[in-house]
DNA sequence: ATTATCTATCGAAAAATTAGATGTAGAAGG
DNA sequence: CCTTCTACATCTAATTTTTCGATAGATAAT
């Protein structure tokens, strides 16, 4: 039973004739007799009387009118329901990383909520490898990295943008005020560094093997807020990120230490899966997160190393 | 959008594979790959996510998946109707002359309905040639005539007697008890008739002209009942199936004439359509006449010339 | 009597569906 | 790291289905 034949058999029962049904619909009268037939051979029954040439619904008929009816209607309420503009709504999974997470939530969370109440959010934190693996899982709908610039033909940038990032110290570090400063007059303080699964964090020891040096921390710990407060209140070292930083820079309790030898390229890379399906919903969260997310980037390239 | 591709689309989903679905339903894969672009392309969106050869639905999906399960609950829904025994019920359109008409509803219909509440039954009355069109245009159900016993490769004689036949006159008449009466003896007595129209009446003026006789009824009516209490009352004649005079026959108010030269076969035939569809219902109807109404063919016959 | 109308049916043409083979890419297992 | 397995996409060709056009049969209308 195709809706094809329910359709033809809707108009001919309305019409009262094949011959007109067939004209409606386009169809040749011989087609309209054989889909009818084609019904009628299916469910075993005749739907149509045929007695001198007038065709009258036998009461199999009226029962599949009514059926017939509601499946078509069914039919096109969905794609009514498809035209519609589908007011935003849906589930989004975002993954991040622990401070971008953080950073998103506190800065944008309550505007984008407000202005898409029906978009719900699942933010999960994860390192890049665990972000990459769960886009080509589907697990993901969307990520941000802080990583080295990644690029593969399976993922699509959305925005991207290279992340100033500095070596920090308490302001009344030793180190504060120094001009010219190299990686190795640091090295061997005390550091507190984020985990070793984070992006940047893997990137800054790759960069150090280069030059064969290392750094063990006095502490690792994913949560780059608490990272900073110590840092404020101590005379321990971090690497972060500017947009880390910047509250206590500004507020002058943490300063950026003149190291010129370590340039770190480490980017913000906002990316989802080439197959990943554009929900209207899913577009409007990542035009969102381009333009609050991104937006501070003339900002962010005047501390840019 | 066809069912076709519906029924795929719902296994798809439930199996979360194509392959799966494909064997499950004895596709191949390629076709279930078809099956579901089509869909695709018609409703303009993707229904699976394909990320790393694992299928995802979309949102869309998802909804399709709720609007196919309706549409397929209707289809099946409307095919175990059809299975279901349908417990007589229906309408049921009989045409028959007048004087059927009433025997059968008084002696009949009250049992019928008790049998088969749910069958509700139109009866109207026509003479031959009305019914007749009426069959042909669909408008009854199924007939009864009172006529020349008739056949006709368009119709199927349900089932069909000889109906007995007399004149009759009131147990007091001049003509009570004398044997061997030719029409001659009684043609110029007031006769009362049913109407022309009325199938055994034109057979009855067909036999008389045959034999260069005419009869002028001095009062013709449709209504049998009142042409036998007339005739019991008065010195009236009149010409009648047994079955309309059989109560007052037996009652003794009135007797049959033993006229010899005026055989005339009148048949009662029960007569639908052949492109008719039999609903149980009137499947039912017909039997049910075919037993009860036909039953007193013993006892007819008795009285059968 | 003639014309028009309506459905059934048949054969041919067109279109759609389907299968099978092949390709690609990730997953699993050694 | 390599092989094997699995899964879906895609292409082509075969098959099936659908459709049309023509014709027939029969009734209705004029």
């Amino acid at each position: 039973m195709e809706l094809r034949n329910l359709v033809t058999f809707i108009n001919v029962a309305e019409l009262g004739s094949f011959t007109k049904a067939a004209d409606l619909l386009g169809y040749s009268q011989s087609t309209v007799s054989f889909q009818i037939k084609q019904l009628e051979d299916e469910l075993g029954c005749l739907l149509f009387e045929r007695i001198n040439h007038t065709i009258t619904l036998t009461e199999r008929g009226h029962e599949l009118i009514s059926y017939a009816h509601q499946i078509c209607a069914l039919e096109e309420e969905f794609k009514e329901n498809l035209k519609e503009d589908k007011t935003y709504s849906g589930h989004i999974h975002v993954v991040t990383p622990d401070s971008v997470c953080e950073e998103m939530l506190t800065a944008h969370y309550l505007d984008f909520h407000r202005k898409y109440p029906d978009i719900s959010i699942r933010f999960t934190t994860g390192d890049s490898g665990v972000m990459l693996d769960m886009l080509d899982h589907n697990e993901a709908d969307v990520i941000m990295t802080l990583d080295h610039r990644l690029y593969n033909k399976d993922y699509i940038i959305a925005k991207e943008q290279q992340l100033p990032m500095h070596f920090v110290a308490a302001s009344e570090s030793k180190f504060e005020g120094l001009k010219g400063l190299s990686i190795k007059d640091i090295i061997n303080e005390p550091f507190v560094l984020t985990e070793c699964g984070q992006g940047y964090r893997r990137v800054f020891d790759r960069e150090l093997a280069k030059r064969s040096l290392e750094i063990t921390p006095v502490l690792e710990i994913g949560r780059t807020d608490i990272i900073t407060s110590l840092v404020a209140e101590s005379n321990l070292i971090s690497y972060l990120p500017d947009f880390v930083t910047k509250p206590l820079i500004k507020s002058g309790k943490l300063c950026y230490l003149d190291v010129c030898d370590m340039n770190i390229e480490i980017w913000k890379q906002l990316i989802y899966h080439k197959n990943k399906w554009m929900s209207k919903s899913l577009r409007t969260f990542i035009d969102y997160v381009k333009r609050e997310e991104f937006s501070n980037q003339a900002e962010n390239e005047r501390f840019s190393t």
